[in-house]
DNA sequence: TGTACATCAGTGAACGCGCGTTCACTGATGTAC
DNA sequence: TGTACATCAGTGAACGCGCGTTCACTGATGTAC
């Protein structure tokens, strides 16, 4: 209502753009830069600001990495529901969805895998990252019970079935000596196998 | 029989003897130290030598990391046919000997996940990976095969259901917010799950 | 047997690099009176 | 309307650290004649 408010709020929400610039900055390098050779000054120079300015929108580098993942899982999430709209669940779509989803996105393997394995990660961070995997994990509940699964052991169930199609994938998606092409078929043949298994599991 | 060949056969066994002297200190330090934290200063120290030293019987780091899973590997093969001498094999057995070899020994899993993950590895190294895996791999078949898998498609199965075990540790290995003794409980309660499917999945 | 030379294990110190993060400062914008 | 002050985005440069690896050298041992 009063000047000052208003003023507030458009300091408040420009100050939410400029971070979601960084955010987008980060978000882009995933798409063509390795996991490992992202650090602050490339980010930075991404979004076209100094390393220090990155400090005044999060407090860590751990920090924006997480938000990017969350938004890989999100996104991940959008296009496992389109997918799934247009016929009944099946365990197959999903693990197939999962392997082209990770063989098109290798940075997001990696930053998935850096947070499963960092050890002492900060507090906030790790909160975000648990509340992330939660989200997902829903999801895939969801899809289990349609799929069959009774509702009262879904939950075990779909944990079992998310990380066997993951151990596929960081197992296999770099196998030395063959074409990625030829990797993308093992993984094709190998979650078609998995997911096939836990169906019949679950009859 | 000549002096001089006697000689030089004792060299190279003190050479080798040596070498293993430095594999052991990194074994050491992996029982007890993160693998994040063990570096070529670690091994030294623990090995009573100075780093450069290091560099007269391994060409690299990741020389010596290799050379330290392979045996981790090894280890893990002779257990588990240990195990599974008492009686039948058991897919089930399987994957909680896994569950416990990885609960007991962290260091291990994230030096496996490090060359899983790992790109640019020397072409040596990957080679000698290759091999381990294979290795490890064609037990996996046998214990399969025993459990009732057919000949003819035990590859594809056995690949599935290393990965899928391993997928459950490494989502989980770690949750936030839980105890150790509860984690491992949620993983066994996974892994028999997972053996359940996979020991249906075959007949 | 004695002497000159080659080999090689071993090392302390430094190289070279890259990283996340912080510091000290500038300058623009808004506020108070 | 004008002036003193507060706030805060932004930054170039540096901090501080740790890493794998290499260099230049010493000293012990074995070899050749």
């Amino acid at each position: 209502m009063e000047t000052k408010s208003t003023f507030l709020k458009l300091k408040q929400s420009e100050r939410e753009y400029r971070r979601e610039l960084i955010l987008d900055a980060a978000v882009k390098l995933f798409a063509y830069k390795p996991f490992a050779a992202i650090g602050m000054r490339d980010i930075a120079r991404q979004a076209g600001i100094s390393p220090a300015s990155i400090y005044r929108y999060f407090p860590s580098r751990d920090a924006i990495l997480m938000e990017v993942l969350d938004q890989k899982i999100q996104e991940g999430k959008v296009r496992q529901a389109k997918q799934l709209q247009k016929r009944n669940p099946d365990l197959e779509d999903v693990a197939q969805g999962m392997v082209d989803f990770f063989m098109d996105k290798d940075s997001t393997l990696h930053l998935l895998a850096y947070f499963l394995l960092k050890e002492g990660i900060d507090p906030d961070t790790l909160h975000k990252f648990q509340e992330a995997k939660d989200y997902f994990l829903n999801h895939f509940d969801e899809i289990m019970v349609q799929a069959g699964v009774s509702q009262s052991g879904v939950r075990i169930f779909s944990h079992a079935f998310f990380s066997s199609i993951l151990g596929l994938i960081l197992v296999f998606h770099s196998q030395a000596g063959q074409e990625k092409a030829e990797r993308r078929r093992h993984l094709h043949r190998l979650a078609k196998l998995t997911a096939a298994v836990f169906s019949k599991g679950l009859r």
